[in-house]
DNA sequence: TCTGGGGTCCTAGGACCC
DNA sequence: TCTGGGGTCCTAGGACCC
């Protein structure tokens, strides 16, 4: 039998703040998206006081100043950072660790079946706690999807003490039960609502429904929650993690852009950390899609896109800017006021096999060599010491994004350690 | 005039995740 | 006035092949 754990940070991003920031324990605390848009993170204060998550900073100004509420713009260097201390800690407890997403990972403890599970869950809770700082909520169960449903009572529910076991428990129908379908791992909104439609609203409820009507009305993918809610598991822990299919850098501004020239200046720079992406996976780019939009919220809206396919997949950044600006220059309208572009790269092959071509006339070892040096001074001083011009000069574009809140880098530069006293 | 049956590959779009 | 970013998987349908 499988035996999986969730183990899953508690708000994380919030977390990360706390834990460098004392102050803000027992305090409405959020951290804002990219350009400080919305909400993507919330202390269980702020989630009392109403604050939903996603919910635009504009609409909750009143409840902001009301409660005092404190507000982060996000640091990806910080929690990337504090996700490593996380995810390091629980690789101390087994080698068999699926990294789920940042603040998410799985455990496979089928072989520890004789031990307590609960004692064992709260001890890594314990251990992440005390070399990281960072509260995490612990479930476990025969399948990811119930260990899941599991890691959901283990965050919400005082009596669990943050560690759920549902394993051969009698609470596993209880806690199905009060599951509401929408909020199985693998159900949105729309299946959620399909399901309503037929009267199927828990995912006891659902575990229980025919497999027939499940597969008809929501495919495989419909059959194997139903059966991982039934403690069949049918999704394996994802160990070595599969290579990426493709990779997306792509910001929304802080004002309106309507010159192609600063478009240029955003797809450049976007493209550069995209490549940057490429290089650190060993891959290179076979084809290029670059997008424009304005804002979705507004009338008029305009959004395209153009797909370029390269002679020879390259991760060469100067290369890959001179595509993406053909293909921005395709799908640019005068007139317009852009508020978000960016770069994906796609058909991505291994950089050892990719396959030359006969006409290729740029000299591939040479420019492989200027991106190695180029990524090696900016792993040491800092991303963007050394960036193309075609990005801009200057730091305060009216393309960038707007970061009114950060915190200071705490992990990632020395310099700005708090003093220790 | 009749108008098969199978297979593969690719793409667009839908749905979902954090 | 102000509304994030980066992914995955599945399916249906078309093109093409023998």
């Amino acid at each position: 039998m499988s035996i999986f754990a969730l183990v899953d940070c508690n708000n994380f991003y919030v977390s990360c703040e706390r834990v460098f920031n004392p102050k803000l324990a027992g305090k409405p605390v959020v951290v804002l998206s990219n350009n400080d848009g919305c909400v993507v993170s919330r202390s269980n204060e702020a989630k009392e006081i109403g604050i939903g998550m996603g919910a635009p900073v504009f609409e909750i100004s009143r409840i902001i100043e009301k409660h005092d509420v404190q507000i982060y713009s996000s640091n990806y260097a910080l929690y990337g950072d504090m996700s490593q201390r996380v995810m390091n800690t629980l690789g101390r407890f087994t080698p068999k660790i699926e990294i789920y997403s940042i603040d998410e990972a799985f455990l496979d403890l089928s072989s520890f079946g004789y031990h307590n599970l609960t004692d064992y869950g709260q001890k890594i809770r314990a251990t992440v706690k005390q070399w990281t700082g960072i509260p995490v909520a612990v479930g476990i169960a025969e399948s990811k999807t119930l260990a899941k449903v599991a890691g959901r009572f283990a965050k919400k529910s005082d009596k669990t003490n943050g560690v759920l076991d549902l394993t051969a428990s009698p609470y596993q129908e209880h806690a199905l039960a009060r599951t509401k379908v929408g909020d199985i791992w693998g159900i949105g909104r729309r299946y959620a609502r399909l399901l309503k439609k037929y009267g199927i609203h828990n995912a006891l409820q659902l575990r229980n429904t025919d497999d027939t009507f499940i597969r008809e009305k929501m495919g495989v993918v419909g059959v194997r929650i139903l059966h991982e809610l039934r403690g069949t598991s049918c999704l394996e822990l994802q160990h070595t993690l599969p290579a990426k299919k493709g990779i997306t850098s792509s910001r929304s501004f802080k004002k309106n852009v309507e010159t192609l020239q600063e478009l240029r200046q955003a797809v450049a720079a976007y493209v550069s950390t995209g490549a940057e992406k490429l290089r650190r996976e060993g891959s290179a780019a076979g084809a290029l899609t670059v997008f424009i939009n304005t804002n979705r919220f507004k009338d008029n809206y305009y959004s395209n896109s153009e797909t370029l396919f390269l002679p020879v997949a390259t991760s060469d950044t100067s290369e890959l800017i001179h595509y993406a600006h053909r293909g921005l220059k395709k799908i640019y309208r005068e007139g317009l006021g852009y508020k978000k572009a960016g770069v994906m790269f796609t058909n991505l092959v291994p950089e050892k096999h990719v396959q030359p071509s006969l006409f290729d006339d740029r000299n591939r070892k040479r420019s492989a060599k200027l991106m190695q040096t180029l990524d090696a001074v900016n792993e040491k001083t800092g991303t963007g010491t050394l960036r193309y011009a075609g990005a801009g000069l200057g730091d305060n574009l009216r393309w960038h994004t707007a970061f009114n809140k950060r915190s200071p880098a705490y992990t990632t530069q020395w310099e700005q350690l708090p003093a220790v006293s």
